[in-house]
DNA sequence: AGCGGGACCTGTGGGC
DNA sequence: TGCCCACAGGTCCCGC
């Protein structure tokens, strides 16, 4: 589900709701949802600060511990009353001291949580192999690094290059650019890859600015919906015309996803 | 090296 | 109504 402006958004919930609450209660409902250490030692902590680092969410804990959730697929954080039934799928729930109770709720359990010190963030090999944050690095550099014989869409999906980017927001930065994405990412040229990195960037803030997207079960941590799917150009449009030269767009399977593009507008350079 | 396919899971929607 | 298939926002692993 998630992809960076999503968790981006739950992380701004989060930040404005759960910080400075000290959790009173932990508990793991499914225990096959944990990775590194349970969540349950979060009893006693206090939440001192929540960020994201790729489709990572992290809350950092009074003890320099911190929680890491990875919403997969499917996966949620949402804060609700403690006093409000546990929704199908909840697999960790935290009690918080404000009378409020933090769920991961995930039906499909590819998702994870997991306490992690500094010390094993630093050396966990999925997190020190991320790619730079698109929207806090210069698009000069972003830029110079869409390079290798793949396909575009296959390394813009690769977070080695850039964290945080998915299924969506490849297709519809692609879009954005102008480059159909199957396109040898060193057969780009630097005026391509320039525009590429723009339109990322653009695409993710305006994905942020309308709350993500909601194609079906994405929600905040209040529990609301995203508004960007009302400004998909391609993603799940295919055969609906472009929106620009109304050439029905296309759908195939590009790096072994789903991809949507406008044969008209993204030519294969 | 890079790709395709499968695995991990459940839910949903379409066709018959 | 019921059944079967395809497909879904991510990542990892295997074999060619």
């Amino acid at each position: 589900m998630p992809e960076l402006p999503e968790v981006e958004t739950i992380a701004r919930g989060l930040r404005a709701t759960i910080v400075g609450r000290i959790v009173r209660e932990a508990q793991v409902l499914h225990p096959a949802i944990v990775r590194f250490h349970p969540p349950t030692s979060m009893a006693g902590e206090k939440i001192v600060t929540v960020d994201r680092r790729a489709k990572l969410l992290r809350i950092h804990l009074q003890s320099g511990w911190m929680a890491v959730a990875h919403f997969k697929m499917s996966g949620r954080l949402w804060v609700t009353d403690s006093t409000t039934t546990l929704p199908q799928h909840t697999h960790f729930r935290a009690l918080l001291d404000d009378n409020a109770q933090l769920l991961f709720v995930d039906p499909r359990r590819f998702g994870f949580v997991g306490l992690l010190t500094p010390q094993e963030w630093q050396q966990w090999p999925f997190a020190r192999t991320l790619g730079p944050e698109p929207l806090e690095t210069p698009p000069e550099i972003l830029a110079s690094r869409f390079t290798g014989r793949r396909a575009i869409k296959a390394v813009l999906l690769d977070q080695r290059t850039i964290a945080g980017v998915g299924n969506i927001y490849a297709d519809e930065s692609l879009f954005a650019a102008g480059i159909h994405p199957a396109t040898l990412a060193r057969a780009l040229t630097p005026a391509h890859r320039n525009r590429l990195a723009q339109a990322i960037r653009q695409i993710l803030q305006e994905a942020i600015r309308a709350g993500g997207s909601t194609i079906s079960d994405y929600r905040n941590a209040m529990g609301d919906k995203g508004l960007f799917q009302e400004q998909f150009a391609v993603y799940g449009r295919a055969g609906l015309p472009c929106t620009h030269c109304h050439t029905p767009l296309v759908r195939s399977h590009v790096a072994g996803r789903s991809t949507v593009w406008c044969p008209q507008c993204q030519p294969l350079a």
